[in-house]
DNA sequence: GGGCCACTTGATTGGTCAATCAAGTAACCG
DNA sequence: CGGTTACTTGATTGACCAATCAAGTGGCCC
């Protein structure tokens, strides 16, 4: 191999970030040596440093692909099953158990878990979780804007962080039932919430990308 | 100094706790070194191990004392300046605001991140962080209660989800926007939620320790 | 076909880690 | 006063860590 990257199996850059966005999702960055990530792409340090300047670039990288992979990956499938804009935002919410439940309460979000472990002093880490957690509160706004509601961009933050609190304590008790207990609430939290008077300020009103139909 | 435990300053096992306390609040558990916490405390790493059999004995012995100074450190001065047991809830969150303002959006609540980072594998010391959340919640829900909502258990869930979301989100972006807006949004959830119909399972409806008038 | 360059190999480096250990010090008890 | 016990001292151990490096390998272009 050699010159422009070839196939698809043989990229070892592409498996060291795979790799790397593996185990960090399930080890955490610090608890994830370079020896993992080697082993499990199949590489060796060598060809690592060849492309990556060191396990922060690293991280770095896995975190932009998350935020390439979010609208592809996360967003599309969800709004693709979603009738109205509120199913979509729950239907987010259960993806999440999901992958809750096929973990056995032990890993939820990724973005979340680095969030917190990451050095706050690491600000181009930090921008890019910031940057993570705009676009999935992006698309929830939108959702909540075209349903109606009041303060969109408000309930979207409110909403990511339900998930993510939902998370952390259904990995602490190892059981799904504080994650069910926020998606009741949430569930009634929406279905309370006044509807907007007036146009929001960023969207237009007319329908949008999210759950046409 | 020997036999029975001495006094205060040069109680070495309660330095230790202490040091361990603030730096895994700082920089998380795998990111603090023994020698850290050696050298916060002053002391020397036989001394260590006389105390305490490993570094991952320390943990569970912080986790406990969080358990143990919840009550009197968080929960009491909350309840000392509330007028109403909703005034308590929105107290706590409030406090955590505080923190949150005090290191410039970069640390918030040490359960929470331990929550995340500790390997799912380590029960002991996720039954003890699993601990801290219910006693946690205990509180919020005895106030959810003694307000009269509906459902006080999922609703304290509920509340810590997002306070621990909102922490995570303010430390990402630096800012205490994504927090405000989760208050914001909270007051407009507990202001439009039902109250139970009939006397709930826990409490027998009168007034309880949360928030005399 | 010769040289260049992208990429690979794996041993190695220096540092840090949690944990161990043998030798000490001093308070209390008999 | 001599022994026991609680605690301290700090050097040491071996494992592992991220990162470096010199020596390759092989496809592509001139």
């Amino acid at each position: 191999m050699a010159r422009t990257a070839p196939a698809d199996p043989p990229d070892t850059r592409a498996r060291l970030v795979e790799a790397a966005r593996y185990l960090f999702w399930e080890r955490g960055f610090a608890n994830t040596g370079l020896s993992d990530i080697l082993a499990r792409a199949g590489a060796n340090s060598g060809s690592f440093y060849h492309f990556f300047e060191s396990k922060d670039a690293l991280l770095r990288t896995v975190l932009d692909t998350y935020a390439e992979a979010i609208e592809p990956m996360l967003l599309a499938p969800v709004r693709a099953e979603s009738r109205t804009p509120l199913d979509f935002v729950m239907g987010l919410l259960v993806s999440y158990r999901g992958r809750l439940q096929d973990t056995d309460c032990t890993y939820g979000c990724p973005i979340g878990r680095l969030a917190l472990e990451i050095d706050a002093e690491n600000m181009p880490a930090h921008e890019r979780i910031a940057r993570n957690f705009d676009a999935w509160k992006g698309a929830v706004a939108a959702a909540v804007r075209e349903a109606g509601l009041a303060r969109p961009d408000d309930v979207a933050t409110f909403v990511l962080a339900v998930m993510e609190g939902a998370v952390m304590q259904s990995r602490a008790h190892r059981s799904l039932a504080p994650y069910d207990a926020c998606l009741r609430q949430v569930t009634a939290y929406l279905a309370t919430q006044p509807r907007a008077r007036t146009a929001r300020k960023t969207a237009p009103r007319c329908s949008r990308k999210g759950s046409r139909r």
